[in-house]
DNA sequence: AACGGAAATGAAAACCATTTTCATTTGTGC
DNA sequence: GCACAAATGAAAATGGTTTTCATTTCCGTT
C-alpha cells in the first residue's frame, strides 16, 4: 500500500524540502517527468502517514509538505514585498514541549510565522 | 467603502471570537437574519482590512477569523478527537517580538499552533 | 417628494486546490 | 503466458472562496 512515490520524494527534496503539492506537480513537468497530478498529491499523503514529511499550511490555504528530517525553523515574513526570512525557533520548542506535556499531549508538532513589515517596506 | 457590517462582527463576537466565514454564515442563517454568504465574506475582508479581526487557517484549510481584541492566546489541538485547548504563549510573544527587532521587522503579528494526540486518544 | 449617482447586496458563475471515481496500465507470483 | 493486485492518471466531483453583474438601498441635492 506504500504509495510513497520515489520521485516525488526526491522532487521534494530539491526543492529545498518545502514546496506544495502543485509546485512540485510543476517541477516535475518543467523536468520532464511524465505524472499526473493525483499521483502527487497521492505520494504526498503517503509520506505524511509514513511520517517521512509535515504538512503545513500556507496564508492562502495551499497545503505546503516539508521534510521531516529537516532542520526545523520558522518564517518571518513581511507582508508588504512577501520576503521570508528563515529563523531559529529553539524557545518554541521548548514552549511547545512544555505546554504538551502539562496537558498530557504526545507525538506533537508544532507551527509558528512570525509576520509583519521589513525594513524596506 | 467600510463594508465592515456590523452584524457580521456581532455574530463573531457571539461565536467567541472565533469562526469560520461559513459558520457565521450559518449562524446568522440559524438566528433568522437575511444575509448572503458573498456579505459574509466582504464583510470579514474588510474587517481584516481595518485590522479588527485576524485570520488564521484550520488544519483542513479552512480561513477562521478572529477579534484582534481577543486575549491572545495559542491553541493545542488533537490531530484524534479534535480536542481543543487554550494555552497562554507569553515565551512566544518574547520570542517574535526579539526576532522581529534582530531583522528589522517591524508591526509584527505571529500564529503558533500545537497539534499532537491528546491522553485519550 | 423626486432624481441621480455611489455603495451595498446576493444569486449565480467562476476559481482553484484537493479528493474521488473509474478505466487502464504495470508489476508480480504462479 | 495468466491472473490478480497495486499503481496510475484523466476527468469529474467537492468545497471553500472570489468574482461578476444585475438589483436594491442610501444619501445628498433639488
Amino acid at each position: 500500500m506504500s504509495r510513497s512515490n520515489p520521485r516525488v520524494l526526491s522532487t521534494l527534496e530539491r526543492a529545498g524540502g518545502f514546496a506544495s503539492a502543485q509546485e512540485i506537480y510543476r517541477l516535475m513537468q518543467r523536468e520532464g517527468e511524465s505524472i499526473g497530478l493525483t499521483t502527487v498529491y497521492r505520494a504526498l499523503q503517503s509520506l505524511v502517514n509514513d511520517k517521512i514529511v509535515d504538512v503545513l499550511r500556507r496564508d492562502d490555504g495551499e497545503a505546503i509538505y516539508r521534510l521531516c528530517g529537516e532542520a526545523h525553523h520558522h518564517h518571518l515574513v513581511c507582508k508588504g514585498c512577501g520576503d521570508t526570512v528563515e529563523i531559529e525557533g529553539g524557545a518554541i520548542e521548548k514552549w511547545a514541549k512544555m505546554m504538551a506535556e502539562e496537558h498530557g499531549f504526545r507525538d506533537v508538532g508544532h507551527t509558528a510565522e512570525i509576520f509583519g513589515l521589513c525594513a524596506k517596506c
